[in-house]
DNA sequence: TTATTATATTTGTTTACACAATATTTGTGT
DNA sequence: ACACAAATATTGTGTAAACAAATATAATAA
């Protein structure tokens, strides 16, 4: 009979593996466009956005990795061009970040690149398999 | 109806902010121990040797970070005199890494942290919830 | 044997991360 | 209004990561 603490242990050593793996193919991707998952993560969320502008405490929560520093991430991705900040008018304290024509642009180069490599990750699940792991997940990364 | 590539995106995107949580729940624990999950892991893969010694190229192979420089990962532990490391007779290529009784010590004070950490992070799921989590996992990470 | 290739690990270097400290602006209480 | 606390973002600094290049040993072929 398998013990409650071995099934724990295998099953989050099992989710930081496969969180890991899922990283490295989404990088080895996005290498060759000089640009960091965590980039493009923002950058996706600025999509989202539909031009409207967000403050860097909203991108940082909604980020997958809760680094410490996305003023320096937003930085490069200023320098790429990519995205542009402006101080906001009603608070001074926060800043706004939007996407630039450019940024939509390597995002959409991106897009299709990127749904295959994410696929390719879960290509041993079919699709209800699929759900059910994101109901899964969701359960984790929700609470909390 | 929900779209394919949607179920696909958010389950990698979840997948990924999962496995974050977990690693920022794992090293927030393990900080007051001043070691890090990486240096964590290897232990406990060398621990799994019971006694025995391991080559880096297998310590690499079964850690979850497939990190490129695990030689000063390993420097790391034997300067905290956790780990040691032989050159290995046969092979004087390889290195033979194995674990201190300090090591053994530091892992046996950790265990249990650990282990509520992991029951933290899981505690959203049932018994079955997890057995069902970590299946699906295991097709991922076992793949390829 | 000698040269070549493959394997295993280490080292150099650039970049990114973690964490703390520091502005800067806003909100609150007296 | 003023002092003090909270919110927001940036910067400084030490440490670790990514990636490539180098080293050392072993295996193979000519």
């Amino acid at each position: 009979m398998e013990g409650t603490l071995e099934v724990v242990k295998n099953t989050v050593v099992g989710l930081l593996k496969a969180g890991n793996k899922a990283e490295e193919h989404l990088n080895s991707t996005l290498k060759a466009f000089e640009i960091s998952l965590q980039q493009f993560n923002v950058l996706r969320i600025l999509r989202g956005r539909k031009g409207k502008a967000a403050n860097l405490n909203t991108v940082q929560k909604r980020m997958i990795h809760k680094m410490s520093n996305t003023s320096r991430l937003i930085d490069k991705l200023i320098e790429k061009k990519l995205v542009e900040r402006d101080i906001c008018v009603e608070n001074r304290r926060k800043i706004e970040i939007f996407i630039t024509k450019k940024g939509l642009q390597v995002l959409e180069d991106l897009d299709f690149k990127i749904q295959k490599t994410e696929a390719e990750i879960l290509s041993p699940l079919n699709f209800d398999e699929q759900k059910a792991l994101r109901a899964l997940i969701n359960k984790i990364t929700l609470k909390n």
